[in-house]
DNA sequence: CCAAAAGTGTTCGTACTACACCCATGC
DNA sequence: GCATGGGTGTAGTACGAACACTTTTGG
C-alpha cells in the first residue's frame, strides 16, 4: 500500500417506514441546501469524529425528524464515485421503522421541511435515493415475511386486526383474516393481554402483545 | 451542514470461501506492513479514485490473490470509530465464492503469503476481521438455503454427490441423499447431461448442470 | 466376489391456501 | 334491527424429514 489512499465523505442515510390510514409511508425532508436544493431527499447526514455508523444514523434521525426510539437496522452501502456531485461521497443506507403513535413526535422538527409519502406515490429523489428506497422496501417486504419486524409498527398492546392491516399494508396485498391469526398461534408470537378495547359500534377486540421480548425474531 | 464533514479513509475486505477436500475453506493473506504485520487478515485494500466499492472488491481479490472470476456480494459495513489503529477508516465487507478447480490460479500470487484456511480452524485475525468473518459464514449458510448460490462453487458441470458435498460443507451437517436429489428435482434446479463420469471402482455418475442460466435463484 | 459410490420411493408430520358463518356491540 | 368489525375450523395441497435396498463398475 504505497500509493496514497482516496479520503472520502462518509454519510447515512435513513429510509423511516410507518404505518398511516394502514398505508406504508416514508419520511422525505425537502433540501434546504444545495446540491439538489428544494428537492425531496432520505434523512442524513455525514458521520462525525468518535462516532459509529449506527450512531450517526440514530443521531440524523433524530435531528432531522424528532424520531427518538425506532428499530434501525443497517441495509447497504452505496459508493459509487459520481453518485454526488460534490465530490466523493459514500453513502451507508439505513432503514428505520417506527409505530404510528409515536408519530406526534414529528410535529418536533421544523414542520414544512419534512413530510410523509405513501410508498407507492413518492416524488423524484436527490441523489441515488430512489435507488436506496428501492432496496429498503424490498429488504422489508422480504422481512415481514419471515421475521416478526412487522410489529415494530405496532405499539405494545394491539388487536389482532391492527396487526393484520400492518402487514397488509407492507406486502400490498391482502390476507386472510383466519390464515393470518391461525399462523401467529403456531408461531406462538402473540399472547392475549385478556383485556379489550371498543373502539365503535361492534364487538369490542381483544388486545395482544408480543410473547417474546426480543425486538424481531426470525422465523424458522 | 455548517460544520465541516468528517474525511474517512475507506477499504473493502473480501471473505473469499471456496470448497476444498469437502472442507469450507477461507482464504487469508498475512501482513507485510503495520498494522498488525505477520498477523493473518482478510485480503482487502483501500478504494480509490473514480471506483466504485464493488469495483475495489474485484481489483483487491485480483491483486492480493490472483482469483479473477468469482461471485460477489456486499455483506455489511463496519465503522466502529476505534477498528483501525491508524484512524477513521471504515470497511465495507463482501464475500466472495470461488470454484475448487480455479485454485491453481492462487499459486499466481506470492505463495507464502496467502492460505486456505478451513472455516472452523482459524487463527487470530486482524483489526475486526473476524467479525467480519462470522458475518459471512451466517449469510452464506443462511443463502445456500434459500438460493441456488451453492452452485458457484462447482465447476459447469458436476454430478449430484459433488453437490451435495458442497452444501453439507456449507452447513457443517449432512444430508440426506434421496432428499437432497428429490429438492433438486423438485425445484427443477438442475438438469442431466447424458453423459457420465468414471472416477474410481464403482458405478459412473451422470454430470448435471444447473437448468437456469441466472446464477444465483431465489426460490420461492 | 468384494468394495465403493450411484441411483431410486414412500410415509409422515407440518405449514400454507381457500373458504363462510355466528357473535357482541352501539346506534 | 341493522351495521360493523370480532372471532372461529376444516379440507386439500405442498414441502421437508426419516428411512434401505439394488445397480454398476474396477480391481
Amino acid at each position: 500500500m504505497s500509493f496514497s489512499p482516496l479520503e472520502v465523505l462518509l454519510t447515512t442515510d435513513i429510509v423511516l417506514f410507518t404505518i398511516q390510514q394502514e398505508r406504508l409511508k416514508v419520511l422525505l425532508i425537502r433540501r434546504g441546501s444545495d446540491p439538489y436544493k428544494g428537492c425531496w431527499a432520505l434523512p442524513g447526514g455525514f458521520v462525525q469524529e468518535g462516532e459509529s455508523l449506527g450512531e450517526c444514523a440514530r443521531r440524523e434521525l433524530l435531528e432531522e425528524t424528532g424520531v427518538d426510539e425506532a428499530y434501525l437496522e443497517q441495509l447497504y452501502t452505496f459508493g459509487d464515485p459520481d453518485r454526488d456531485p460534490r465530490g466523493r461521497v459514500v453513502t451507508v443506507g439505513y432503514f428505520a421503522l417506527v409505530r404510528s403513535d409515536e408519530l406526534i413526535l414529528e410535529a418536533s422538527t421544523d414542520a414544512d421541511a419534512a413530510a410523509w409519502f405513501p410508498a407507492d406515490e413518492l416524488p423524484d429523489l436527490a441523489f441515488d435515493h430512489a435507488e436506496i428506497l428501492r432496496v429498503a422496501r424490498e429488504r422489508l417486504s422480504a422481512k415481514v415475511e419471515y421475521s416478526s419486524i412487522g410489529f415494530q409498527f405496532l405499539p405494545v398492546e394491539f388487536t389482532l386486526r391492527q396487526a393484520q392491516a400492518v402487514h397488509e399494508a407492507v406486502l400490498a396485498r391482502s390476507l386472510d383474516k383466519r390464515n393470518f391469526r391461525a399462523s401467529l398461534k403456531a408461531r406462538g408470537l402473540v399472547k392475549g393481554t385478556g383485556r379489550k378495547i371498543q373502539d365503535g359500534p361492534h364487538r369490542p377486540a381483544e388486545l395482544f402483545r408480543l410473547a417474546t421480548d426480543e425486538p424481531v425474531k426470525i422465523f424458522k
